[in-house]
RNA sequence: GCCGGUGUGGUGGAAUGGUAGACACCAGGGACUUAAAAUCCCUUGGGAGCAAUCCCGUACCGGUUCGAGUCCGGUCACCGGCACCA
């Protein structure tokens, strides 16, 4: 009988559907494991080939920890508030909510299809008025606690999405969604406090299960400094205040520079003789992009503040100051020290404006460029009392003179900015907030949650920057729920990654509706345990989580200080690239693709997307070779963690594995043990496989496999070798290892279903083989190999390999003068010539 | 520029400092078939040789070691992140 995968498939997802072998239990005596992976956005596009990739890693995970025992929780759920849902109804004059209800049950569909052991009655939807009921509710507990507030600032607005952004959502300058023009605007915005939980997400990452590339970069985007606070005297009546890391170059600052948008330079107004030049400056200034600002090799430019003059108080020397736009108001203070010696852009800056360079550390050569030693053995000069110490000296010795002296105090910066934490969209959870001439901004009381999206008429972004819900009137017009006046509502609604920062607790509880998640629960499930998930969330989702997590831990929701315990990633899925100058023969062929597509033409492989024509429909796969074939070519596809390149005529080598597992059933010998042919090879299969899964090299597992089916062709198989090959396939290939369990009668044997066996164990003295293979080298050259038996000890290896015809001739004139032995491994033999 | 990563056959990729290329894809050959597909078996890093066998080979240069794809120093290329953060 031909292996019917459609078949086979519809069966067993339909048998799961009703006996639900993947429901988790709160409260269970065996011990838990919660495995997650990032929950879809239910785009209309359907599922992309990517999403298979880390869902079926972790659903193998999962799998197998039923297998060992666990009860386990594999939830899924949908992050359905967004732009591109809105934008699509927008242009197909359908209601956001009836465009997420169809992605959604697409997506449904095509994640059943492939046989995930998801528990689907815990399935949450972020745009349930009964789910985001508790984002709203978290929001307000943050805004209690005064982490939530309102400023005007200037924001990153993206001209097309019409809509303020996260800095996090802006790539190069331009809007990660949609690749537009981002322009600061000055807005009112809802912020959260984020930096107020900075140090405790960098130091609580060093007790995580986390890869290091994720760490690195959540450190890196912090962004932690520390260094000082510096005051300088001026001829105002105002004090200038500066960051620095390297107050030990105190000496050698020749000028100061203030940020455009700096308050002191307004209040200086009358003092700055040049007042005129310097608005100029600040209008300029502002009427840039902050990309078009932050580029670099852009010469510098500035203006000096006519009349005003800084005292430098390690050397009493009076400084001019400039206003420029390379320093940024939004870090330290705004204000900088110009120390060109050490300071590259200082230097770029000092030259332009001939001013003084002056050298405080020796051994670069500042007539050329700034010195910005590496080595902190480099020597002061030019110092005062730090001349001939060292940088490393000099840096402590200075901070405690500079404190002693009252110049200024020690200080930690971070590059992290607090979130701003509205949209000007429709499609988003409302913000439960109401603003009352006389009592300010209200929170609406708990028991009035969820404050629902109410039904618009259009939902299109505006150009005044003011959200769609701005034009309900009914809606906004409300009474302040502390004095019954009237008030209004705020009409920004939450970002999209407003939900998806508590999701993982709501599974755990998923129909409570009295609280967003229940003592028991949280207490039973938490935290996760892995959790794997894209690298571009590593610095807006994931560190959003954990910040969300950390407030709620300080609340008494959760008991753990960190949501997830481990943290993977998993590479892209790229397609062939159409352009490619490996496609074509001619030079001439290549050189019209540069010319043509430019650096584009030199990848073999690029993102997926419609216009290159090179997206693979999952559904398509599935119905063509099924989908566990689908699911072992994806886990096969490479190393988890590296981008991969989708290969149709690859898949097909996927698919050939399972034809030949199911044709085994016509070869298998009708005896009930394990053949002694294959014993051993078993053995190390379940070991080997067992280990891959567990660090995630599934795609050494499923070659381990392909060796086994490989070897029971060549040696024939039993029916009890058949058992555990079944069991080890099962968590790779679900539906194919259930339908030949059951046809190979081991299902009514054991009365269960292949997934709800135990993973068998391996006999660690089976795993070893009698004979051993030990290669021979001579002077560190392979010259031979030998067979001897298993632990034979040196005596016995050393005299069979110069036993050997290969080594004999090697060994000719020769003497040998030392022997290496690694067990069961090599031989090497060190000869020299005689005499 | 800074931080992190990668570089292995025609291709995807394997290799706790110990037999480089497991397992696949592609290609070639054979069996079965009227034929094709499917299936099964064999060959498949490069070079020399009838052969036994030998030489070369993990981006490049050097080092440590009995032994280096793996460790160390340097160079180049590519990928990801950050980027006037003082």
């Amino acid at each position: 009988m031909k292996y019917d995968f459609a078949a086979i498939e519809k069966k067993w997802q339909d048998r799961w559907e009703e006996v639900k072998p993947y429901a988790a239990i709160t409260g269970d005596p065996r011990p838990k494991f919660y495995g997650l992976i990032e929950f879809p956005y239910p785009s209309a596009a359907g599922l992309h080939v990517g999403h298979p990739r880390p869902f079926t890693a972790i659903d193998i995970v999962t799998r197998k920890k039923r297998m060992d025992g666990y009860n386990v929780i594999f939830p899924i759920g949908y992050d359905a508030f967004g732009l591109p849902t809105e934008n699509y109804a927008i242009k197909n004059h359908i209601h956001p909510s009836i465009v997420t209800r169809d992605n959604i049950a697409n997506f449904t569909r095509q994640l059943k299809m492939l046989g995930y052991g998801f528990d689907w009655d815990r399935c949450v939807d972020t745009t349930d008025p009964q789910y985001y009921k508790w984002t709203q509710w978290i929001f307000l507990q943050m805004f209690k606690k005064g982490l939530a507030y309102k400023t005007t600032m200037p924001i990153n607005w993206c001209t097309s999405c019409k809509c303020g952004l996260a800095n996090e959502e802006v790539v190069e300058g331009v809007c990660e969604r949609c690749g537009s023009e981002v322009v600061r605007r000055e807005k009112s915005q809802w912020m959260l406090a984020i930096t107020k939980y900075a140090d405790r997400l960098i130091d609580d990452l060093d007790d995580l299960d986390y890869i290091e590339r994720v760490k690195v970069q959540q450190k890196n985007w912090i962004g932690r400094s520390t260094g000082c606070e510096l005051n300088f005297k001026t001829n105002t009546d105002d004090e200038v205040t500066v960051y620095t890391t390297r107050a030990d170059t105190l000496f050698g600052v020749t000028y100061m520079v203030i940020s455009p948008e700096h308050p002191l330079l307004e209040k200086w107004q009358n003092r700055i003789e040049n007042w005129d030049e310097v608005q100029a400056y600040k209008e300029a200034a502002a009427r840039k992009s902050d990309f078009e600002r932050g580029e670099l090799n852009k010469e510098k430019t500035g203006v000096r503040l006519q009349g005003i003059e800084v005292c430098n108080p390690a050397n009493g020397m009076q400084v001019p100051m400039f206003v420029s736009d390379y320093v940024l108001m939004g870090y330290g203070t705004g204000i900088v020290m110009g120390v060109p010696g050490h300071d590259q852009r200082d230097w770029e800056f000092a030259t332009k404006f001939g001013l003084p360079i002056v050298e405080v550390v020796s051994g670069g050569d500042i007539s050329k460029e700034a010195f910005v030693s590496k080595d902190d053995n480099a020597i002061m000069v030019n110092s005062g009392f730090l001349n001939g110490m060292s940088v490393k000296e000099a840096i402590p010795a200075m901070k405690d003179y500079v404190i002693r002296q009252g110049w200024g105090k020690e200080k930690t910066n971070y590059k992290l900015r607090d979130w701003v934490f509205t949209r000007q969209r429709y499609w988003g959870e409302p913000i439960p907030l109401v603003d009352c001439p006389k009592c300010g901004w209200v929170p609406i009381p708990e028991s009035k949650l969820p404050l629902v999206l109410p039904q618009v008429e259009s939902y299109e972004p505006t150009d005044d920057g003011e959200s769609p819900l701005s034009k309900m009137t009914d809606w906004v017009n409300t009474t302040c729920p502390c004095c019954g006046g009237p008030a209004k509502r705020e009409t920004d609604t939450m970002p999209n990654w407003a939900g998806s920062c508590w999701y993982y607790l709501r599974y755990m509880d998923p129909h409570n509706d009295s609280c967003a998640v229940s003592k028991e629960a949280e207490a039973y499930w938490g935290p996760v345990d892995w959790y794997n998930g894209g690298m571009e969330h590593t610095t807006l989702h994931l560190l959003y989580s954990r910040f969300w997590h950390k407030f709620l831990y300080d609340i008494g929701v959760v008991h753990t200080k960190e949501p997830y315990a481990k943290r993977t990633s998993h590479g892209m899925i790229l397609g062939r690239n159409p352009h490619y100058v490996g496609n074509v023969e001619t030079e001439e062929e290549k050189q019209a693709l540069i010319e043509k597509y430019g650096s584009q033409a030199l990848r073999p492989s690029v993102k997926m997307s419609k216009s290159l024509g090179n997206v693979v429909n999952p559904d398509d796969v599935i119905s063509a070779y099924g989908a566990d074939t689908m699911r072992v070519y994806i886990m096969f596809i490479g190393d988890f963690e590296k981008t991969a390149t989708w290969s149709d005529e690859a898949v097909k080598g996927s698919k050939r594995f399972l034809d030949r597992c199911w044709n085994l059933m016509d070869l298998v010998q009708d005896e009930a043990g394990v053949s002694a042919k294959n014993e051993s090879l078993i053995h190390k299969t379940i070991k080997k496989v067992g280990e891959d899964i567990e660090n995630l090299k599934m795609n050494t597992a499923i070659a381990a496999l392909m060796t086994l089916v490989n070897e029971f062709y060549a040696n024939g198989l039993s029916r009890g070798d058949m058992e555990y090959l079944l069991l080890l396939l099962s968590p790779f290939a679900p539906h194919i290892a259930e339908e030949m369990w059951e046809q190979m009668g081991f299902a009514a044997k054991h009365g269960k279903m292949a997934m709800q066996m135990s993973w068998p164990a391996y006999d660690e003295a089976k795993t070893v083989d009698a004979v051993r293979e030990m290669a021979v080298q001579v002077n560190g050259k392979l010259r031979a190999t030998i067979l001897v038996p298993n632990d034979a000890d040196d005596e016995t290896v050393v005299s069979a390999a110069c036993a050997d015809e290969k080594v004999k001739r090697q060994m000719e004139g020769m003497q040998l003068v030392k022997t290496i032995v690694v067990k069961n491994k090599l031989i090497n033999l060190i000869l020299k010539p005689q005499n």
